[in-house]
DNA sequence: TCAATAGTGTCTGTTAGACATTATGGA
DNA sequence: TCCATAATGTCTAACAGACACTATTGA
């Protein structure tokens, strides 16, 4: 999560104030890229939040979450920190970053978001660790990519790279879906007819 | 979905004008009660909009969705709609009554929402007809049962009713979940270790 | 009786997770 | 050669969906 520093040295999240009825996602958008100096891939809207004793005196913060690639140069001022080890943030500031993660997982079984972490061309293992980092839980590894090759989600390559020791790992690329089949979901709220 | 009279005798969301820095979702729950007589006993935030043009001004519109009762009274001055069949509205209130929508599905599988439809005592039918409206499509009967039975989410009394011809249905009760087990998921995203 | 709805039992194809095995590099 | 990682194959238990059947009421 990217953090960057206040005038008195804490740390918060990125903001803007708002603009008056401006398109709060292309505000988001402009946030990131003047931030980060490149474009935002995927960005969520995440839940409103009254601020009553907001030091600007702002009515609502309306986050956002976006996900960019992890290989992305950190910009002065800023710093990375891993979803699961966030520094000490203002109580709503927490709140907000906690929200945004679980707006992150709720869209992660209709977007490919954890594609977004990854550079153009990754391994499988990357993959996975991307989806564990952003689900927060270990994923099961022959399953993984059974389900993966089911969705035809990631294409493999005719590269390969070598990792150290091991045996080198062919590299994918991400393949948007063309509709091949659809879903399938199994979850109890979800039986299909 | 809960549709009131506009002093110009059109179709419009419930609503309420902010009150500055006040909890939000404690503002939608009052402004439920003022309609509905009644407490809403599941309620959702939506994505927030910004309202350039808002005939009153306001800077931001968060919508909320909520689930009561389907046997509730109806208050003079609005009219219940079915979900897919909605009246009218505006162009901005048509989209936050699709969002609702989308919010209150992504919720589904986390939330026992589909209880919330109905009375405290119902049949088997009933919760999957309550489903069915929700998640815009036919379920599997025999399938859904035994999901039922799976997440020990509906307890059996041993009431049954008559509903005109056909045989009497058992009528159960909701049973909140006891952690007996936890979630089972089978999605793609969501594949355990 | 028939029609209509509730509820159950069985079968089959699919698949998640477990486990083992092979493949291929570096040390 | 050993070790570490990648990738694949096989097995089993679980389960979704299909289908058919029984159960129980009113007409």
């Amino acid at each position: 999560m990217l953090v960057v520093k206040s005038a008195a040295g804490k740390p918060v999240l990125p903001f803007v104030w708002s603009v008056d009825g401006e398109a709060l996602e292309q505000t988001a958008r402009e946030l990131a890229k003047d931030i980060t100096g490149h474009g935002i891939p995927w960005l969520a809207p995440g839940v409103a939040i009254a601020s009553k004793k907001h030091p600007a005196d702002a009515a609502l913060s309306v986050p956002f979450v976006g996900v960019m690639s992890a290989t992305m140069p950190t910009p002065g001022g800023s710093a990375w920190y891993p979803v699961d080890v966030l520094p000490a943030l203002a109580p709503r500031q927490k709140a907000m970053a906690e929200g945004a993660l679980e707006t992150l997982r709720l869209h992660m079984d209709v977007a490919p978001v954890a594609f977004r972490l990854l550079p153009p061309v990754f391994t499988l293992s990357e993959l996975q660790q991307a989806y564990e980092l952003l689900l927060g839980r270990l994923l099961h590894k022959a399953s993984f990519r059974r389900a993966l090759q089911a969705a035809y989600l990631a294409e493999p390559t005719d590269e390969w790279r070598s990792e150290g020791r091991g045996r080198p790992a062919q590299l994918f690329k991400f393949s948007p879906r063309k509709r091949r089949g659809g879903h399938r979901s199994v979850r109890f709220d979800l039986i299909g007819h």
